[in-house]
RNA sequence: GGGCGUAUAGCUCAGUUGGUUAGAGCGCAUCGCUGAUAACGAUGAGGUCCCAAGUUCGAAUCUUGGUACGCCCA
């Protein structure tokens, strides 16, 4: 006996059940440990920050990344899955200031930075509860407890190891990072806190002359929107593949040069004709010399040379360069540069400096302190605010007879999110950065090997970015992070990386680590991994071995924390310092996923790190590509109801609790996997959630318990079969009453054959890592399954002896289809499926696997196939559903008996198979015969058509004439041709095609006239002439339709035998019910029927058939 | 401004290497079933495949240009 299964099923309560099971018998664990000598399958968890709420993108990523390590682990792999958080960075920062309500790095060092980093450090759990609850209920499987954090000692250790190595090797230096800068808050700013404060403004834009130095009254033409960066003006651009003009102003009796293309649109600004004396291309204007505007840096180092690389002395600054950036879209063609206040201006004198020896190149200048006022370098503008001294330069500019021309020009400007009205300013910073760039080819070879989904990404977004790459900025100025492990000589600047906390005890007179024990001593709750923390680690410090009697000091930076996560294939083991066997089988992993985010994050701070530690030359281990990962999804953007972003304010989601609460994980699940590639962008909308139950999870429970039902009905028990274990088809051979699938019916194997098919085709589209290609086969199979398998097989489930062999069969069949589909969508439904298998399993109590979870997936027989049965029952189906739409058409309703149908197939070769399946349709099409013609002129025309993809390639530029050829040709002729020599001939152009029977198509078209249907492969004709006989058939059926009505009223046991009564007015309705006795009576179990009112009080229901009124009586018989 | 992506039915989305009748689910309409019932089934209506040009015998699919939206970066 299965468990009944109750009416109202409820999925997310049974999820809880489901949930609890797992916990208390270590299913997680059992099915682990059960596949530990398996080949590995290596998956990272991307760390989450459990500082904030998770949402329902995360539910789409942690889904994601369950589904193909429990696939893997069925199908034999072990597969480990180790949590992590990660736990560093600016946001935790942020959040905890909100929390005080401070916000500038002032007020963090004033409430102090130790009490600070602690907050931070409890911070980070705030929501962890939230996550973890989360990762459960949806059915992620990954060990929680025995997570990685970031700031764990053994983590950050581990990234020292890393960095040191990095550093030793010359690829850790400093040098400086243009940034969005904060000066009255002392502090950069985030991109995505930059991308706030985005404010439309006016500000001045300005021509300004440039005299060259040997050219006589000629003057660059250079444009600027920051006037006050000219006073720190090192370079001038131009566009080398622009034209330029030399015109001649008359006003300042004075040669210009600019673009070309903007003349007279310059020319319009100033109101005067200028006039083209000449003109050549921007590469010729390229090693110009000019005077700058002020002289504070040219003065001293106006005529200063360097040696280039190629030997040559050339003038470090103040010269005209070369620049791609460099438009004519607007301003003059012609771009002033001050390295020191914009990013692109700074590369530009990277790549100067890059020109010459080393030390002899272009220092950059810069007369702005940090707090944003002019130094004593520019003595003129000294302490102004430099967005202050935009009109005093401005101003002399023009009293000096530099000004060309000014206006005002709208556009959008960042400023500081938290204080608004402070504009933010490019800045220079000392930085730390790690050199990448050494090793862009590795970069990118390695990026070759890996396999994105979708394929795009390669060689677009992330392949792209590799190719523009730039050394990674690594340190930030900021406090709670892992702190760079570099020392430094007080004395000498002499500098060296530490690579671990006893490296660092073991050094020479150590002194500073009382700071934190005492710290500890004070409140013996602070974890131990604080220590390596500031301000813990500042304080420590020791000998210098560059310099007797100075001290090394820790830099005052921590780093990037994408570095933190880009170190997790080896810090969440510790590695090197433990953890060495662990890292080495567990890299690099198989399977990553994360959305598209993260390709300037995580996927590239695995793949930069991993190249370059264990790449060629690395001096640690050396790994084959691809690494540090293989196959990695990358996800879409998950949108909110309305397909904008998801946002709280707009609250335009759902929180995921509510999706569990209402519909169950399962559900949201199934809609994640099976709606669309997980790479588009996904909406997450209640709906369409909602919809994943009937479409697909209710439609397989109702299978399931349409099978539980009668199995104990009739008490059909596959508890005879010996050790079923996990319940392979071959363990079923013992089963009582079972006999092998050939054996059969067709029906039978017809499923089962469907069932192996979807079984291959789901494993072939999940090892391509395609969830959504296999979910489409697996839909597909559970609606056959319910819509044509269970529906065709209801007879014999209903039939009443119990041992029929038949029965056994339907019930054999159906027992192997749902224990195997159900292991097939454990990955995907793991609730659902569980469930199922539990109840299914239950007979056997301890003998056979008590979660479907520690199944295997199951391996495809392909002897179970039959591509032939599988094509010919679709068939089948088809002319079903055509002669529907035939009764539709004529407006015959299916329970009206019809005398019969005529088939007509475009292919005879099934009529002999579809002949001896004709009580099917008589049955699905309630006709009383089926009748197949070949020779149906009379229903249909024969349309002929090219096989275009066949005949394509051959005639070419004939195929429009072809085509007109078969529409002109006589359809049934040729075809009579076809079939006796297998070959015709078409005329076109004088030309003689030849044409074998591939290269027709045929189509039928259904004749007017007719109640006829086609569907692509027949057409059916429907007899709709109605003989009282029919019609007398077709109101016993509306009988039994209306006495199965009533028992259902009467809440009847569906076995409970009746006796009925049937009394009508009707001579007709009464000949037609006397006529059908037999079949009324076995349809509604009657065992008695009588025309007569019965004797007894027994209550009637009256009802009407057609336009006659019927009463019922029902009694239930002992 | 640059890179990448997306645009197909009222809605949400599929559409394999170019092949002439572009599919599914929901919604809608009509009908059916009423012993799988928070159901279910059938049938149907609904499409200038964003626009334009090109390549081709043939384009939703390839190329170019444009438009709109999204993401990333400036």
């Amino acid at each position: 006996m299965f468990q009944p299964v109750e009416n109202n099923v409820s999925f997310p309560k049974q999820e809880e059940a489901i949930l609890e099971f797992w916990r208390d018998n270590n299913i997680y664990d059992k099915s682990l440990a059960q596949r530990e000598n398996g080949p590995k399958y290596v998956f990272y968890e991307g760390p989450p920050t459990a500082n904030g709420k998770p949402h329902p993108g995360h539910c789409l990523t942690r889904a994601m990344k369950d589904l193909f390590p429990r696939y893997k682990t069925m199908r034999g792999f072990y597969c480990e899955r180790k949590a992590g958080w990660d736990t560093h960075g600016l946001p935790v920062e942020v959040e905890v200031c909100k929390e005080m309500g401070i916000h500038s790095k002032e007020e963090i060092e004033e409430f102090g930075i130790e009490p600070f980093i602690q907050k931070c450090q409890q911070s980070v759990w705030q929501y962890m509860r939230q996550w973890e609850q989360l990762t459960e209920r949806l059915g992620f499987w990954v060990k929680l407890d025995d997570a990685y954090v970031t700031y764990h000692q053994s983590y950050v250790e581990s990234v020292w190891w890393s960095l040191k190595n990095l550093y030793d090797r010359g690829l850790l230096y400093q040098g400086h990072k243009i940034i969005w800068w904060w000066a009255q808050g002392g502090t950069a700013l985030s991109s995505g806190e930059v991308g706030q404060g985005y404010k439309t403004v006016m500000d001045p834009s300005i021509f300004v002359l440039f005299p060259l130095v040997d050219r006589d009254n000629t003057s660059l033409l250079v444009w600027t929107t920051t006037p006050w960066t000219i006073p720190n003006n090192q370079f001038a651009a131009v566009n080398e593949d622009i034209e330029y003009a030399t015109v001649y102003d008359p006003e300042l009796d004075h040669y210009l040069i600019f673009a070309k293309d903007l003349v007279e649109q310059i020319g319009q600004k100033v109101k005067r004709e200028l006039e083209i004396k000449s003109t050549c291309m921007g590469s010729k204007l390229v090693g110009l010399r000019y005077v700058p505007p002020f002289d504070f840096y040219y003065k001293k180092l106006g005529q200063k040379t360097g040696q280039l690389k190629d030997g040559q002395q050339q003038f470090v600054a103040w010269r005209v360069t070369s620049a791609n950036f460099v438009t004519t879209e607007s301003g003059s063609g012609a771009v002033h540069e001050a390295p020191a206040f914009g990013e692109v201006d700074f590369e530009l004198l990277l790549a100067e400096q890059d020109r010459f020896e080393p030390g002899q190149g272009p220092e950059l200048i810069c007369a702005v302190a940090p707090n944003g006022k002019f130094t004593d370098e520019a003595p003129d503008f000294a302490g102004q605010w430099v967005k202050d001294a935009d009109k005093p330069i401005v101003r002399w500019l023009k009293d000096n007879g530099k000004l060309f021309f000014l206006e005002q020009y709208q556009h959008e400007y960042p400023f500081c999110w938290r204080a608004d009205e402070d504009p933010l300013i490019q800045y220079p910073r000392r930085s730390w950065f790690v050199k990448t760039t050494q090793f862009k080819d590795e970069l990118i070879a390695n990026n070759q090997k890996i396999n994105w989904l979708p394929g795009h990404i390669k060689d677009g977004r992330f392949g792209n970015f590799l190719e523009s790459n730039v050394d990674w900025a690594l340190s930030r100025e900021r406090y709670w992070g892992t702190p760079l492990p570099i020392w430094v000589c007080e004395k000498t600047g002499e500098k060296e990386a530490i690579g671990n906390y006893d490296e660092l005890l073991a050094k020479p007179g150590i002194t500073g680590t009382e700071v934190w024990e005492k710290a500890k001593a004070a409140n013996p709750d602070l974890p131990e991994d604080l220590k390596v923390h500031k301000p813990y680690i500042d304080e420590v410090t020791y000998d210098s071995p560059f310099a007797s009697g100075a001290r090394m000091r820790r830099v005052t930076e921590v780093i990037d924390c994408w570095y933190d996560s880009g170190a997790m294939p080896f810090a969440q083991w510790g590695y090197p310092q433990e953890g060495t066997s662990q890292f080495e089988s567990q890299f690099p992993a198989d399977f990553i996923s994360e959305a598209i985010d993260q390709t300037r994050g995580w996927f590239y701070s695995q793949l930069a790190i991993s190249t370059l530690l264990f790449g060629k030359d690395s001096d640690t281990m050396t790994c084959e590509y691809p690494h540090p990962f293989r196959n990695c999804i990358v996800l879409g953007l998950m949108l909110g109801e309305d397909g904008q972003k998801m946002s709280k304010s707009k609250r335009n989601y759902k929180e995921p609790q509510e999706i569990f609460d209402k519909f169950g994980a399962d559900a949201l699940r199934w809609y994640f996997f099976a709606n669309q590639p997980p790479w588009t962008a996904i909406r997450y909308r209640e709906q369409a959630i909602k919809e994943s139950i009937p479409e697909f999870i209710l439609r397989l429970w109702n299978v399931y318990s349409f099978f539980v039902l009668y199995a104990n009905i009739d008490g059909f028990n596959p508890a005879s079969i010996t050790s079923p274990g996990q319940l392979e088809p071959a363990v079923m051979v013992s089963g009582d009453g079972f006999r092998p699938a050939s054996e059969r019916g067709e029906l039978d194997r017809w499923v089962l054959s469907e069932l192996q098919q979807t079984l291959s085709d789901v494993i072939e589209r999940m090892d391509a890592y395609d969830n959504y290609g296999a979910c489409v086969k697996i839909t597909a199979f559970v609606d056959g399954l319910s819509n044509w398998y269970v529906r065709r097989s209801r007879d014999r489930f209903w039939a009443s002896d119990k041992r029929a062999q038949e029965k056994l069969d339907a019930y054999w069949t159906l027992y192997e289809c749902l224990t195997t589909i159900v292991k097939i969508v454990a990955p995907f439904v793991p609730f659902v499926a569980e469930a199922i298998w539990q109840n299914l399993v239950g007979v056997f109590e301890d003998s056979a696997l008590a979660s479907v979870h520690l199944c295997e997936y199951p391996t495809p027989a392909g002897s179970k196939t039959n591509a032939q049965l599988s094509r010919q029952m679709s068939l089948l189906r088809e002319i079903a559903s055509s002669g529907r739409s035939a009764r539709m058409a004529a407006k015959l309703k299916v329970r009206q008996p019809l005398s019969g149908v005529t088939v007509i197939l475009n292919d005879p070769t099934e009529q002999a198979w579809l002949e001896a399946h004709e009580a099917i349709l008589m049955e699905e099409l309630n006709v009383q015969s089926v009748t197949y013609t070949a020779d149906a002129g009379e229903y249909v025309t024969y349309q002929i058509v090219p096989n275009f993809k066949r005949l394509g390639p051959r005639v070419g530029k004939l195929m429009p004439k072809v085509k007109q050829a078969f529409a002109d040709a006589d359809g049934s002729k040729i075809l009579e041709e076809l079939s006796t020599d297998g070959k015709t001939v078409i005329e076109v152009e004088d030309e003689q095609i030849e044409l074998d029977n591939e290269d027709v198509e045929v189509r039928l078209q259904a004749n007017e006239g007719w109640a006829a249907a086609q569907g692509p492969n027949a057409v059916v004709v429907l007899s709709t002439e109605l003989t009282p006989e029919l019609i007398r058939l077709g109101k016993s059926r509306d009988v039994v339709r209306l006495v199965q009505d009533r028992r259902k009223e009467m809440d009847l046991q569906f076995t409970d035998r009746i006796d009925l009564w049937l009394v009508t007015d009707s001579d007709e309705l009464r000949t037609a019910i006397d006529e059908n006795r037999e079949y009324i009576m076995k349809e509604t179990l009657s065992v008695s029927l009588n025309l007569e009112s019965p004797a007894d009080d027994i209550e009637a229901i009256e009802r009407e058939v057609g336009e006659d009124k019927l009463s019922i009586f029902i009694r239930v018989a002992n």
